[in-house]
RNA sequence: GGCCCCAUCGUCUAGUCAGGUCCAGGACAUCAGGUUUUCAUCCUGAGAACGGGGGUUCGAAUCCCCCUGGGGUCACCA
């Protein structure tokens, strides 16, 4: 009988979950479920790793787990979470804690054998020192790599290490290692590129590698699959692994992912953009008012600088006002901010289980097999079908496959949820105009929907219905060519046909729509004679639902307002 | 630069392990038509790739070598 596959994902609580973090934790989940669903048991951990102390807050903690959990991606073993009545996590195999800054007796335990065997030792080097010895091996076009003295003395370090400040190394095995993997076949190092890597800080916090080995295998971890960004630090850990006396686990090395031009996906895009369209639009006129505003309400001292300075960096809350005021579309880098953006979980879990991975089976008309939902994910998931080249980010597929689920996976009902969830966590105005009326949000979502990339789109498409009846700016392309060309006008149909509409007794869209329809009978014209200038009448251009939603959306009142307004208004 | 990984349409990829059924299939995007009261949807069609050079073989996208290109990594961060 095999071993349970137990998978993990470790992140660092240092920021929101990124885009590849969370494919790295889709696919761990997903090998887990996988398992279970063959009748194996697989588990899926999660670990927080904290040993930065500087660096890590309870915060992004936090945040992470409800990413995590938004997603669906749920854990086994892990930090105690509760969710829609759902409750994540728990310490049913006792391998807790999972807080790396809560286990450090227990790594404290394991160095303490490694020194006693010699396999570990102190360092007093400083950090500017090492730095010198790194220049000075650059200089002399060699790599630099930290080697225990010939002379060393091991009774005496242990000695001068009671009263100063050092870290711990690991001696390194004299001998090449060739790490596992299942993505990437068997890769080996050679004993000269690895160096005597230190595993306790100077601060007595062990370092990741060093963690990372200790908790894997005590917390019974079979199986690591992460990014190809770890490959190299696998041989140490594989080292590591050995010197401790415990098991190797199955490594498997997945590609990266990038941004759709070939760069790093990183969170610093969404500065750079900001940055780039906020120096470009200080050169023209446009936009100076909300120019004006945004620099009021963040400080002008610190704009100015941070727009000379490369580096310098707005917070997130910050870009996110200023894109806000500069109408700028932030690329999206974390799962918060596909959220925000109102993509939906399903969505983006099936997407990114796209890069890197393909489920390999085909449909009945022998295409491949591309729309699957997580229950499929862990149905199929097998590691050998993990790619080996990494992946651009193609964000108009995101859409194209977000789009499909709104129009054609969904109910009007379902999307008018989903939607107005959304709103009352990203835009508080639109979920007050929902609330406001809901016989007029199933409209709106009816009429949102078949023309939604996003939930975030939605807004624009019912934005018309949202304005005050006398605030409808006209559009002067869509005046012309609805209201003041044709003989008769648009306006001259809007004049004959005002009263007709004001008197359909059945004021529901569809009620509406037929109608119109009767008016258009009785006038002998076809019906875009009437919709046209209707159109422009009531939304101000030629682009709304179609008119039956259009009118039930403005409501009765709101229509006789809005004609008689554009009626009496001088266009042109 | 050292070490390591990778290489099929613009992008994600199928096909590569077990060479022939591949003058290379699908999806997104693009372009051209069509349906539709606008928009969106939907339907039809088109263009679009095995990085280059050597081998091995009757036969190579598939195996081997070199080159080129891309990427990762070189912390008391993870």
């Amino acid at each position: 009988m095999s071993q349970t596959v137990v998978t993990r994902f470790a992140p660092s609580p240092t920021g929101h979950l990124h885009i590849g973090g969370a494919r790295t934790a889709l696919f761990c989940w997903a090998l887990a479920a996988h398992e279970r669903a063959q009748g194996r048991g697989g588990r899926f951990l999660l670990r927080i790793e904290d040993t930065d102390r500087a660096r890590s807050s309870a915060d992004a903690a936090a945040g992470i787990l409800e990413d995590l959990a938004w997603l669906g991606i749920g854990w086994d073993d892990g930090p105690a979470f509760e969710t829609d009545g759902r409750s994540l996590g728990g310490d049913d195999r006792a391998v807790g804690p999972f807080h790396q800054s809560e286990r450090l007796e227990i790594y404290n335990a394991h160095l303490e054998k490694l020194i006693a065997a010699g396999l570990a030792y102190p360092a007093f080097e400083t950090p500017d020192e090492l730095g010198q010895m790194r220049k000075k091996a650059e200089a002399e076009k060699r790599s630099f790599i930290y080697r225990r003295r010939e002379d060393y003395d091991h009774s005496a370090a242990l000695e001068r290490a009671r009263t100063e400040d050092h870290v711990l190394r690991f001696r390194m095995p004299a001998e090449p290692v060739t790490v596992v993997d299942r993505v990437l076949g068997e890769v080996s190092f050679p004993y000269e590129e690895l160096d005597d890597l230190v595993i306790r800080k100077k601060d007595g916090f062990p370092t990741y590698h060093f963690a990372v080995v200790c908790d894997d295998a005590l917390m019974g971890v079979t199986h690591v699959l992460r990014g190809q960004e770890h490959l190299n630090n696998a041989p140490k850990h594989v080292a590591l692994f050995r010197a401790l006396g415990f098991e190797v686990p199955v490594f498997a090395h997945m590609p990266l992912i990038f941004n759709s031009d070939g760069s790093k996906m990183s969170k610093r895009d969404k500065d750079k953009i900001a940055k780039k369209a906020w120096k470009e639009q200080a050169q023209g006129q446009d936009g100076t008012e909300a120019r004006g505003e945004i620099e009021a309400q963040l400080g002008e001292e610190k704009l100015k600088k941070w727009a000379k300075d490369k580096q310098a960096q707005l917070g997130r809350d910050e870009l996110v006002r200023l894109a806000g005021a500069m109408d700028l579309t932030l690329p999206e880098i974390d799962v918060e901010d596909f959220r925000a953006a109102g993509y939906l979980p399903e969505v983006v879990v099936n997407f990114i289980a796209l890069l890197g991975w393909n489920p390999g089976v085909r449909d009945d008309e022998g295409k491949e097999v591309e729309r699957f939902d997580a229950a499929f994910l862990a149905e199929h998931f097998d590691v050998v079908r993990i790619g080996k080249s990494n992946a651009r980010f193609d964000r108009e597929k995101l859409a194209a496959f977000n789009a499909a689920t709104i129009q054609h996976g969904m109910t009007d009902g379902r999307f008018a949820e989903l939607w107005l969830a959304w709103a009352e966590r990203f835009d508080s105005d639109l979920a007050g105009w929902a609330k406001d009326d809901p016989g007029r949000w199933a409209i709106a979502a009816r009429a949102a929907r078949p023309r939604c990339k996003t939930l975030r789109d939605g807004r624009g498409v019912v934005a018309f219905a949202m304005l005050a009846d006398d605030a409808v700016a006209y559009d002067a392309k869509a005046v012309k060519k609805g209201l003041l060309k044709g003989d008769p006008s648009g306006l001259g149909v809007l004049r004959d046909v005002a009263e007709d509409i004001g008197a359909i007794g059945d004021w529901s869209s569809d009620g509406l729509e037929a109608g119109i329809g009767k008016i258009a009978e009785s006038r002998g014209v076809g019906l875009g004679k009437i919709a046209g200038p209707l159109r422009v009448a009531i939304t101000g251009t030629n682009v709304s639902p179609p008119l039956g939603e259009t009118l039930a959306l403005v409501g009765r009142e709101g229509v006789g307002v809005r004609i008689e307004r554009c009626l009496d208004t001088e266009h042109g």
